[in-house]
Formats: structure tokens, sequence, C-alpha cells
DNA sequence: TTTTAGTTTCAAAAAGTTTTGAAAGTTTAA
DNA sequence: TTAAACTTTCAAAACTTTTTGAAACTAAAA
């Protein structure tokens, strides 16, 4: 295998795991692209390495400065925009986390005090609901607490953390 | 808001955020109503409740016990199939993660070990790859490591770290 | 054996998501 | 100005996933 060929396993690989974590292929592509680069892309670069639109491939690129996953640079004398990646992995996963707690765990603990405060009876069902809501509610705050914890803390910490705890 | 709002309010937001993660609509709304209930429930009662037909029901509560998270039971003189859910968040954690780390962490960390083994030059293309690449495989494989000890680890263990953590 | 009560399957339809490509918009240079 | 170089938008097309519903299947009861 050389270069071309991993580089190309890779970002499709990429693209497989992102649509199963509900982002699309294209953006976790460009993702993985950009990430593989030393030097940032143009629009154009992107559209031809992964074979897809000028559409698309704007559309993603700004779905993923968005994240702030990806910036925009522009070079002296050149009208054309580069995009270059994020490369500190810890960066990256602190966006994705934060990014995901607002899309993702903010709803759900909002719906989650929501229903807390409804007038609920003591049938088993009541019960029940509370309990599993309690509980569900508790989880949850701890992956809140422990990635609002990450997002403040410096460089790698966490992994050092991580590798203590596993070691 | 009573119970029965409360109830349809927990399971429509958990569809949601089923959805955001890949599993399906119907598949985490059947998950969210059998966490729900004291009671294990039929096929009707779920299609009933969640409006979806015999086939989705059928479909999506198999692969819920495929996931190991909803069980099947049959009550004496009964024919009809009652089903329940893991109750243990723990529990359910735990085989949510164990089956991410099959469908996801696996493949991935085979295709690095893959594009590991490339022969890739020493051009700033080629170091590039085998930065990133390499940090992405440490970055997956504490977390591998941290999944599978969680797995073995017991009941409580792992949040009782978390919340020393966090605290 | 036949009927009945249930479960499973799967092709087709519906719904949802992504992608395209061309037109509209914007900015810089001539 | 006007033209050229580039970016953005968005409706329609392509593709993917989910859902339906009826037929096929299975097992227990009559």
């Amino acid at each position: 295998m050389n270069l071309e060929e991993a580089k190309y396993k890779f970002i499709q690989e990429w693209g497989v795991l992102g649509s199963t974590w509900g982002i699309n292929r294209a953006m976790a592509q460009i993702h993985a692209y950009l990430m593989l680069s030393p030097e940032s892309k143009t629009t154009d670069e992107v559209m031809e390495e992964l074979k897809i639109s000028r559409g698309n491939a704007n559309m993603n690129m700004r779905a993923l400065i968005d994240w702030g996953l990806v910036y925009k640079e522009y070079k002296p004398g050149e009208r054309k925009e580069y995009f270059y990646a994020e490369k500190d992995l810890w960066n990256v996963m602190k966006q994705i986390a934060k990014e995901r707690r607002k899309r993702e765990i903010v709803p759900i603990r909002e719906v989650l005090k929501e229903v807390s405060a409804a007038e609920i009876d003591n049938s088993p069902e009541g019960k029940e609901f509370k309990k599993v809501t309690k509980d569900i509610d508790s989880i949850i705050s701890k992956f809140d607490g422990l990635i609002e914890m990450a997002a403040k803390s410096d460089q790698n910490w966490f992994l050092k953390v991580l590798t203590k705890l596993i070691k």
C-alpha cells in the first residue's frame, strides 16, 4: 500500500464512521482529508479529491467551520479561500464534545427537568417513571460535568487521567 | 403536566436523541416506552402506544434484543410474547458501549493497523499522515481500553470514579 | 387434522437526507 | 464602471433509510 491508497482508505473509513454518528459522509471525509493535509486546501482541491460538487463541498466546509473543526485562511495576493483542519486531536475531541453537548445533552436535560415538575401519582407507572427519569438525569449530569470539566482543563490532563485509569 | 403527557414527551425526546446517534426513531422510542413500563408489554401494546405497524414493532424489538437492551418473556397460559427493557442504567450503558465498540471502534482500528503497515515516504504528506493516524490510534486505544475496563468492572465502580473526578 | 393465535419476512411506498448544478450574489481588479 | 474570480444558495434529483401491510410461516389448541 502506498500513501495515496492509505489516504484513500482512511478517508473512506472516516466517512463510514461519521455516518454512524450522525455526521454526513461528505463532512466526515472533508474533515479527514484536511486533517491529513499539511497544507491548507481550496474548495476545488477538495472537490477534485473527494469527487463531490461545489455546493456540497461549500456547505459541509461551512458546517465544519461551524463545529470549530476547520478554519479559513487567505493567502496574500490570492482571492481563493484556503481551508485547514484543527490538528490537535485533543482540541478536536473537545470541540465535538462541546457541540454534541449543546445539541443533545442540553435538550434532553431540559425535557427531564420539565417532566420532573409534572404532577405524577404514586401508581406503579408513576413510580417507575420517576425512578427511570431520575436515574437517567443523574447519569447524564455526570457526563455533562465531565465534558464541562474537560472543556476547561488543559491540553493533556484528561488523557493523563484516562491513561492512569486504564493502566 | 400529567403522567401520560410526561411519558409522551420523554418518549418523543428519546426518539430524537436516538436518531442523532444513528439509532432509528422507532427503536429508541420502543426502548423508552419499555424502560418506563413496570410491566412487560406485548407487540400490540407497543404498536398501539407508539402508533407504528406490526412489522416495524417486530423488527425494532428484535434489534433491541440483539443489542441486549430488551428481553422476551412468556407468561404461563398465554401464547403472546412479552417484552421488557433492561432497567439498570449502568447495564444499558455498558451494552451500548460494547455494541458500538464492536461496530465502530474495531473496524477503524483495523483500518489504522492496515494503513500503518503501508510504505510511506518522508514527504510532508507522508509525515503528516503518519502523525495524524498515530495520534488517532493512540486516543482511540485509550477509549477502547476504558470501555473494556468498564465492561468488566462492577455495577458502580465507574460512576464512583466519575463522581470523584468531577466533584 | 384443521383452525386459531400469534410471529416473521420482505417488496413496495413513504419519508428523510444528501448531493448536484446552475443561477444569484459578492468582492477584487482592470 | 465592467469584467473576472470566486462563494453561496436552493430547488430539484438521487440516494438512503424507515415504515407499512399483507402474505408466509410457526406452534398450540380444538
